[in-house]
Formats: C-alpha cells, sequence, structure tokens
DNA sequence: AATGAATGAGGTTTCATTCAT
DNA sequence: CATGAATGAAACCTCATTCAT
C-alpha cells in the first residue's frame, strides 16, 4: 500500500494525485481493470472516495493519468537513449532502452497493459505508431542496402514489438525475469534475420 | 444473431449449449468483456436470462465454455497438421498451423483474448506451455546441430508465439489482415535467425 | 404506505408497476420531487430498489408512468363529458369536468404537479397545447358572436387553465378544499366576462 | 458571468453576497433547481467554493436570499404604486405593479419560481397571504356595493393571483411575451366580472 | 426446460458541508 | 476573506444469481 503520508509533502494535490496514480497502478497489477474501482484506489490510498474523485473527476481520468505518465516517463528516458549512427545500431537502441525501461518499471507498464486491453478504441484500428516506427526504420535500412531484405519489415516490426511486450508482461508478474538479457538475445535475433550474405 | 431455432435439435440441449456459446462469442467481439453480460447473451440468443443460467450455472462457466472450445478446436486442427520430419520443418508446421486456424477462425479468437485478459490467472506465474513446447523443440535442434546456437531458445519461443498473437489480434480485428502471410515471413525469420553458417 | 400484497393478483408485473407508481405518487405528494428516489419508492412498497429497476429500467421511465397515466385517466374521463351544445357550455364542461377529476385524483394531480415543475423542458417553449385548445375554443364563441369581443381571447385561456391548476394544488394539499365548488364560481366569473351586452 | 470585480467595492462583502444571489439566479434559470449546485455558482461567480459557503452558511441560506431579495425589490416598488382611490382601480394597480415588476425582472422571477416549487412549504397548509389580501379587497369592494357580488371573491383571488403567476412563468421564459399586455386584459376581465348591472 | 420476478451487492458520480491554512 | 482538500452520504444504475411457477 502506498499510504505513504502526504501532508505537507507538496505543493499542490500534485502529490495526492502522484499517490493515487500510484495506488492505481497497484490495483490494476494486483486485481486487474475489472476489480480496480474508485473504492479500490481510495481504501489503498487509505482515503475516502471523494478524494479520488475531487482529484480525478472520472475513473476514466485516473486511469488515463495511469496511461500518460507511462508514456511521458518513458518517452523522456527512451529519448536519452539517442540514436545510433547505423539503422542497426538504432533497432538495438530501441529494444535495448525499451526493455531496460520497463525492467524500472515492471508494474506501471503492467498496470497500463490491463488498462489498454479493456478500453475500446474509439473508432477503430488504427495502425500502432510503434510498429509504424519500426517498420519505417527497418525498410529505411533495406533500402540502403545496411539491412538484408528477405524478411518482411512489417511482420520483423510486428514481432519485435510482440517480442518487447511479452517480456514486459512477464517482468511485470515475474521478479526473476530479466528484461535485459532479453533484449540482447532480441537484438541478436534481429541481426540474424537482417544481415547480409557478404560484409 | 444466432437466433437459429434450435428446440428439439439435439438431446441434452447439447445445441442450446453451442448457440450460447456463440452469443458470448459475438458479444465478446463487439462490445468487449466489460459489457459482456448475462442479459446481453440472453438477449441475443432471443431466451430469457434463466436460460443462460440454466445450461451455465454461472458466467464464469459460460465464458470458461468459449474458451475450452477455443482450444478443443485448435488442438485438433493443429494436431492434424502433423510433424515434419525436421526440427525446421515442425517449427514450420506449427506457426503455419496455428495462423491458419486464426485465418479461419478469428471471432472465436478474438472473443477468447477478451476473455483471457479479463480473467486473472488463479495464483500467478507458471511457465505458458504453449511456450514451453516451442522452446523445448528449438532446444532439441540445437543440440543435434540442425539449427544454429547463437541464438537463445527461451527467447526466440516466447517472440514466436508472441508474434502470433500478434497477428492473431491484428486479424480478430481487421479483415484485411492475412495470418497466412504473417506465418510465411515469420517462419522465414525464424529460419534465417536459426540457420548454421555452412548446412 | 401501499404495500398492499401483490403476489398472486394479476398476470404479468403489471399489478407491481401500478402498486410502484402508486407508491411514486405517494412520494412526490409527500416528500417532494427532490427526495423522491428510487429507494425511497422501493421502500415504501416494500421490495428491494432493484425491483423498482427492473420494473422501470431508469428513474425518467418511472415518473413518466406517473405522468402518463395520469393523462391516460383524465382524458378518458373528461372525454366522457362530452361537448355542449354552445361555445359557452363547451367552456363550462371543459372546466366542470376538469376539477371533477382533480376532486377525485388530487394527490395524482399534485404528483404529476411535482414532476412536471421540476423537468426541464427538452428544447424550450411550446405553447401549452390545453391553452391553446381553450383559446381557440373562445375565439369561435367571439367569432359567431355568441361571446362577447371585448376580452382576451388568449389571457382568458391563460387565466381558466391557471385558475384550474390552482385550484388543483390546493385540493391535493387541503382536503377541506372543493374543487367542484371552485369549478361553479369560475364558470361564472366566464360567464361574466363573456356575456354580450344584450342576450 | 457576473464576474463582475467585486474586492474593495463594499465593507461587509455585501457586493460579495449580491454578486453571489445574481449568480444563484443565473443558474437557477439555465440548469434549474436540481443542477444548481453551490459548486456551479462559485464556478459563475469565479470564486472557490469556500466563499459561497463563507457568506452563506448553508445552501438554503442562499436561495432563501434568492427569493427575499425579491420580495423585497417587488415589495418596494409594488408599495410605491401606490392605492387607487376606489377597490376596483386598487386591484387593477396591484395587478399591473405585479406584472410590471415581472417584466422588469423576469429571470429573478424565474429563479424564485424554481426554487420555490422544490422547497417544501414548512410544514404544510397556510392560506396564501396574497390571495388572501386580493380576497379581503374584493370582499371589500362587494360589501360597499361598489362591485358586483355575484362572483366569488374567494376564487376571484385565487384566479387572479394564478393568472399573474402564469404570466410571470410565461414572461420569465419566452422574452417575446407581453406581461404589461396581460395585466391589461386581465384588469379587463375582473372589471367585467365585477361590474355592476347598471352603474 | 424455460420464464420472469426479485434480490442485493457493488460501481460511478454528485454534492453540501467542514476545516486547516 | 479566500482557498482547496477532504468527507461521507446519497443518488442512479448494472448485474450475477436465486427461485417459484
Amino acid at each position: 500500500m502506498r499510504t505513504t503520508d502526504v501532508t505537507k509533502t507538496s505543493a499542490g494535490g500534485t502529490a495526492r494525485r502522484a499517490q493515487l496514480v500510484g495506488c492505481a497502478i497497484d490495483a490494476l497489477v494486483e486485481l486487474g481493470y475489472a476489480r480496480t474501482s474508485v473504492a479500490e484506489v481510495a481504501r489503498r490510498a487509505g482515503v475516502s472516495k471523494g478524494v479520488v474523485t475531487y482529484h480525478f473527476p472520472s475513473k476514466e481520468d485516473l486511469l488515463g493519468e495511469v496511461v500518460v505518465s507511462l508514456y511521458r516517463d518513458a518517452g523522456e528516458q527512451i529519448a536519452r537513449a539517442g540514436a545510433g549512427d547505423s539503422v542497426m545500431s538504432e533497432l538495438e537502441a530501441y529494444i535495448t532502452s525499451n526493455l531496460a525501461f520497463v525492467a524500472e518499471n515492471p508494474r506501471h507498464v503492467r498496470a497500463v497493459m490491463e488498462v489498454a486491453s479493456n478500453v475500446r478504441p474509439g473508432d477503430g484500428r488504427g495502425e500502432d505508431p510503434l510498429v509504424t516506427h519500426l517498420q519505417e526504420l527497418i525498410e529505411r535500412g533495406q533500402a540502403s542496402g545496411e539491412l538484408a531484405g528477405v524478411v518482411d519489415a512489417g511482420v520483423l516490426a510486428v514481432t519485435i514489438r510482440a517480442s518487447i511486450d511479452a517480456a514486459a508482461a512477464r517482468a511485470a508478474v515475474d521478479p526473476a525475469a530479466d528484461p535485459r538479457a532479453h533484449a540482447r538475445h532480441l537484438a541478436t535475433l534481429v541481426r540474424l534475420a537482417l544481415r547480409t550474405e557478404e560484409p
């Protein structure tokens, strides 16, 4: 329980909001989406239900904050990873930084997965931008001849993304999992699949 | 609506059960887990709520049947695919038959995904048997020298499984997706990753 | 409390529905609109809250039924009153039958007033059809020369309607009030206002 | 929005109170009683919720002030209208000044109606003093022979009052309505009803 | 087998009010 | 004077489940 005393901790309700988001994450990880109610989050925070709806007018707002705060944190960290000087090293940096973030925030990642798998996408499809970005990266490398063109860029992009997510899911639930090792092995796998015959 | 008249169709109400499972699948696909209620399933079947609870003592039983019936069908079909004469061809058959099944049963697959992401796994951990099976297969190939040993068998197994699931998720929701093509490209990817230097 | 045993009273839930409407009327009269909750109605009926929402999916449905059942009853009774052979006698019949109905159903009338004064009219205005009907009647009499044209038909129509409603409000709350006497005096008033100089 | 800057405007916060009453009126007119919350009033005033409860210990106090401020204003204006030299002219002055006030303060009037229809009268019954006053006036005229005695003074009093209120309700909601014209026509109506046969 | 009625728990949200700063 | 945080009650609604017929 994140019942850390929050009084006098920070100006504005920022601390309280952060605490509530933290409790929501805990509830999502431990109970799943369906059993994560406003009441449950309030209970974990040791406050009344009203406090939650005071800081987050609706449940959607609270869970939305769980999601965006992850994207904010992940975005910052992954941006710092910077790009490599070749497509392959950029791919590797992508994989590594993603799973490094996962290794450090397994529960937050898991919580967002719970939310994502239970929110009906408004109107429908829409390519996953994460996958699209990967695919374009790979295609660029293939076009320049740096990478072999045998394997389908789209399928490889989906596969990389899915592998990262699977490792994340695992890490969130199994403290013994090692997302960084997964990253290394996945990078190897990708390198093998994309190596040109004669370097 | 699967309101096919079911009266006097079969002994023991097996047909009614099948109809209800079908309606549950439809509801899961169209409304998502949260909005799939017993009442909704009954409405779609054109019967009263009592009928559902009569055939399935609890909601869990109904959704459980959605899941096991998929595993039953998939198991049969994939078993028929048989094994190849080499580990690589067995891997390929696994990938292909899995995604062939997905291509033929996208809605049922999607429904099971809805259920799976909302049912808390009994107590927790537990290796995924599907992944374990793949991993053992790969390790066998690597031990015999048929396959290269550079890549980590566990990570590759997880990645294959994740890639298949991602393609399935996509196919279930996007009629334009082509799971069979995904299977071919994924098989290529695996072959590249596992090929020995000098065959 | 209308906790009359309803079991085995009638086929279908019609009796239960009627009982709930009755309890809603009682609550509206005794507590007013704001304090008339679904829970309160259930309590008065001696049933659980769920019963109310079972028969009336939403609170709006329940209160809507309070209103339409009044209009149904009133419509039938007033229709039976029939029309007179002159405009004046028709006006008199209107006033009399309206207040006779009020005299017999003071609580139901009061309940509907509570609802009416608390439901925001969807888009806005819209002439009150009851008033419009009266106004047309009066104008017809004035055009034919049967009634004096000095007084404004619209204002008289509004005034008659308002007077009836005021008497109704009074009757609903004061058992000593006499709506039928009010009707006689109001009719006299109208006759005086509309009499021609030389008959 | 009545967000007029009120700081340092007046001693004792009288201006703030007036501003809040004004915002409450706006909310009542635009949203109705049910949706007029303390928070809404504060929002419209551009201040925090606490300000409202500071100046008005309870919601009832705020809405009460909406009502009494109307009665105060109306009382002053109607008193200025003065009395006529005959009962009939006094009746006419009453009707005219009432509806003149309505014509000038339609929103305030509407707001008070919202409140009135949602506040349970203390214990119940109680003659309406406004009606009683009218009734006594009429009876006086009838006793002196100035007015005809055919029509019942009580019913006429109720009817006049109801007609004024109906016109007020209309004016509050329909800017095209003309309460002053209503007053003239109503006065005519009353005169006709009370004229003696041979003057 | 099937139905419709009933239950009661639980969910989200709104709100008047209190209070420390 | 003013604020923002917190509370707790109450409202409406949904739903899985039980049961008599």
